[in-house]
RNA sequence: CGCGGGAUGGAGCAGUCUGGUAGCUCGUCGGGCUCAUAACCCGAAGGUCGUUGGUUCGAAUCCGGCUCCCGCAA
């Protein structure tokens, strides 16, 4: 083996930080060198005004490996600190800053990009909520070339992964970030030993995987129930959905398809209250819902919220609400 | 100093204002009833009340410091 491959990690989220630590496992065996690692900036995040270091820094730090923080690389000083590293490839994964032309030209094989959908589907900021809440039943992992256009580069790589019918945003997240790991040190190895072909994306086939909004959470209860199920796993934890209550917001964590239906029932009526959950009726169909939070306690099971000072919120009768229907925000 | 809620048996909560025997709904374990059960009946175990200092004859409760958790906002 010759000299080794230099690399630059760039990445925030915990999602990063999974292909993050497969590059540390395998350096030894595999002759990585990360020579950086590039994340967002610290922000004032969470309560406070506390500054969270993102989770692929705090990796890069257990590492002792150098973290550059750039707000974008706009500035020629960035650029240059970049070229610096005498990179051959930089690793881009959920980093969340756009990459001018001239950054994705500087290491000498360019930018590679791990993408959490099969693309051409899913293009952009939120591919896994967005696979659950299509309804999709596969996705998985893409490595890909990175080109200026968003997420638009020529595929290297995929790995698949299904979606289950219980699948919540952060069971799938986890399943993947591992499998993300995984399909990077795959790719990596073949393009060491030129096997990777690259596969242009077929542009009928493209769709965007929008930001999450706060807003898309509010659970419209005249939707259909898978509609709404699906809502809600896609959601969680964040934005989660959440519905009005007799006593104020209650998030909703966990549902599945409800069994039970109601002739007589209103969307977002609560059928019943029992140990499995709550039956809510919807449009059409009822959902069963599992797990819930409300302000300033933690998530619970239904069960354990039937138990306590919330339990007068969900007796069968009350009706969950949608802001928009009871006006303001 | 962004706003606010919270910490009490394994879980969810009451009790705190007005200091004086640790309470509720579940869960767990044992027993009973039942063709059977997530149902019902009887019984039991399980808590230095987040931490620390103070006031008091006496503190879960009043006063001060600290830690941690959560909602909003970003």
């Amino acid at each position: 083996m010759s000299s080794p491959l230099r690399i630059i990690f760039a990445g925030t989220p915990e999602f990063a930080a999974a292909s993050l630590q497969a590059l540390i496992d395998t350096k030894e065996q595999n002759n990585y060198d990360i020579v950086a690692v590039y994340t967002q900036p610290d922000r004032p995040s969470g309560r406070g005004q506390k500054l969270i270091y993102s989770p692929v820094k705090q990796l890069a730090l257990e590492h002792d490996i150098e973290v550059y923080q750039p707000l974008n690389f706009k500035n020629e000083e960035d650029k240059a600190q970049l070229a610096a590293h005498q990179a051959d490839l930089m690793i881009v994964a959920a980093y969340g800053i756009i990459l001018p032309k001239a950054v994705l030209e500087t290491p000498k094989l360019g930018c590679i990009n791990v993408h959490a959908s099969i693309l051409p589907r899913w293009r952009g900021a939120a591919p896994i909520n967005r696979a659950i809440i299509a309804g999709d039943s596969e996705t998985g992992i893409t490595i890909m070339q990175m080109d200026v256009g968003l997420d638009t580069g020529d595929m290297l790589l995929k790995a698949t992964c299904e979606i289950g019918p219980r699948d919540v945003f952060s069971s799938l997240h986890d399943r993947l970030a591992t499998l993300g790991g995984e399909a990077l040190i795959d790719a990596l190895e073949q393009l060491k030993e030129n096997k990777l072909t690259p596969e242009k994306q077929e542009e009928v086939l493209t769709c965007y995987a929008a930001k999450l909004t706060k807003q898309e959470g509010d659970i419209d209860w005249h939707n259909n129930a898978e509609l709404i199920e699906r809502q809600i796993r896609g959601l969680s934890p964040w934005p989660s959905a959440f519905t009005h209550t007799s006593n104020g917001v209650m998030k909703i964590h966990a549902a599945e398809p409800g069994e039970q239906t109601s002739d007589t029932a209103k969307a977002g009526e609560i059928i019943e209250a029992t140990k499995k959950g709550l039956v809510v009726a919807t449009g059409k169909g009822s959902v069963l819902i599992t797990e819930v939070q409300f302000s300033g306690g933690k998530r619970m099971k239904v069960q354990d919220a039937l138990n306590g000072k919330n339990k007068l919120a969900l007796i069968p009768g009350l009706t969950f609400t949608q802001t928009s229907s009871t006006g303001q925000k």
